[in-house]
DNA sequence: CACTCTTACATGTCCTAACAAGTGTCCGCA
DNA sequence: TGCGGACACTTGTTAGGACATGTAAGAGTG
């Protein structure tokens, strides 16, 4: 671990155990180089990294000030259900309801970037939140990919993390967050009833040389799960509003 | 305007204008030091500032390259329907349906973070994309805030820039979104059957020193409007799933 | 021709140093 | 007491350099 994230992982970690709280001044920039026997860069990087999460806040002349209670979630927490019910204390569990190798239809062709009739692995599974289901995630995945699936027992732990072991190197993720009403299997599925709002989550994830490797359709309850975000003025936040007409691709 | 200002601008504009899209490299730290006749820390600051941004990656021995078309979009598009339309390029439009002084409910003193029965000016808003419905906003302000709208033509231009040019100070904001059922009001404004799926933004906005100045709960047609995000798996995202039981604060 | 290794180049990290600019305090003066 | 200004302290910005580390291209070898 490099100086600077030490430094920034450090002060996530007092937030974490609320020795530092919303309001308080953290330390100036004099007495962290002092602390950690460093020059400014470092320091100033850590920070600049923590302001980038929107966790402080703070300008010329001002020390710096914890302006969020809740921590930003790394990549890996955006895009595995696991990790992410595991970082916030609860129980995640999963059932799931189809493994499939298929030929590619309109749908698949046109968001895994394949031609169609190439054979693509869907998966459906329900994702529970302490016991209780929370969302119903539509999956499909480049055959590359989706063929390890077979060897994994999908109900036992993070598809995620037995993907990434098994050499598929996640990279970078473009979502696109709206509403959608349940459909049949959606309300048999989240026990709601047909047509009950939902809050959508597609997303696409692709390897570093910008290959697509899966896409997800996720639909969660909203009274179990919504998305947060805090903003600052003098940051560009990398959320923002679309229209349909705008790009969804990388 | 600061020079790492100035260098992150001029490739975002380069961007906006083409010269450079999704796959392209940048030209390498050393060539901008000398372009720029500067250092390599304005540079730097300026490439981890696009970085952050979502809008390049690029990693030790690579140079950078952009991986997203769609720009995040700065504080102010984020917070204001007009400015953000404006930026996409189309036309807003809005019509108030209601302005009013209020003492306080409960919801409102919850939020707005005053006494129950303390006076609040609520405002009912349909604003346009193209003329067509494509959002229903309810906001409530502060009264020191709110007064100040009694004088303003709420569906002469935006509000935001009014109130900025007042002397209110937006520094920073948090938000929520997830989905919700067109409730009778929704429906008959946004021209949907009640019930019908609606993607809800609901935000709080405060001053420089933490003092709630508004609320608002935002709910967009599906169709019409989405968000989007773009993710590096070496960037934490400002965005976090949550469960209604996080804080929701500051 | 295929493979490996060297090497040039890129970025990542960290340092010292200096000046600019905003904030808050404290002291003197009216 | 109240106010303004000097001053100390803070963060923001930039310069210039050093070394570490990853990438990719080219040289050399089998």
């Amino acid at each position: 671990m490099t100086l600077h994230e030490a430094i920034a992982e450090s002060v996530r970690e007092q937030i974490r155990r609320g020795e530092l709280s919303v309001g308080d001044a953290l330390p100036s920039e004099a007495e962290f180089c002092d602390r950690w026997k460093a020059s400014r860069a470092p320091v100033r990087q850590a920070l600049a990294t923590l302001r980038s999460e929107g966790v402080i806040t703070g300008g010329r002349g001002k020390p710096p000030v914890v302006c969020a209670s809740s921590l930003g979630q790394p990549f890996d927490t955006l895009l595995s259900y696991s990790a992410w019910v595991h970082s916030i204390g609860r129980t995640p569990g999963q059932r799931t309801l189809e493994l499939a190798l298929r030929p590619a239809d309109e749908v698949a062709s046109a968001n895994l970037h394949v031609d169609a009739g190439a054979p693509v692995v869907h998966v459906l599974r329900l994702r529970y939140l302490d016991g209780e289901p929370a969302m119903l995630e539509r999956s499909m995945y480049v055959e590359r990919v989706g063929r390890l699936l077979f060897d994994f027992d999908c109900d036992s732990g993070s598809q995620w993390t037995y993907l990434q072991s098994r050499g598929v190197r996640f990279a970078t993720a473009s979502h696109v967050i709206d509403a959608v009403a349940a459909d049949p299997v959606d309300a048999r599925n989240l026990g709601v009833p047909e047509g009950a709002p939902l809050l959508r989550q597609r997303r696409t994830t692709r390897d570093p040389d910008g290959d697509v490797l899966e896409f997800h359709d996720d639909r969660y309850l909203p009274r179990a799960v919504s998305f947060t975000l805090n903003n600052t003025i003098d940051s560009r936040s990398a959320l923002a509003r679309a229209t349909p007409g705008s790009a969804l691709d990388l």
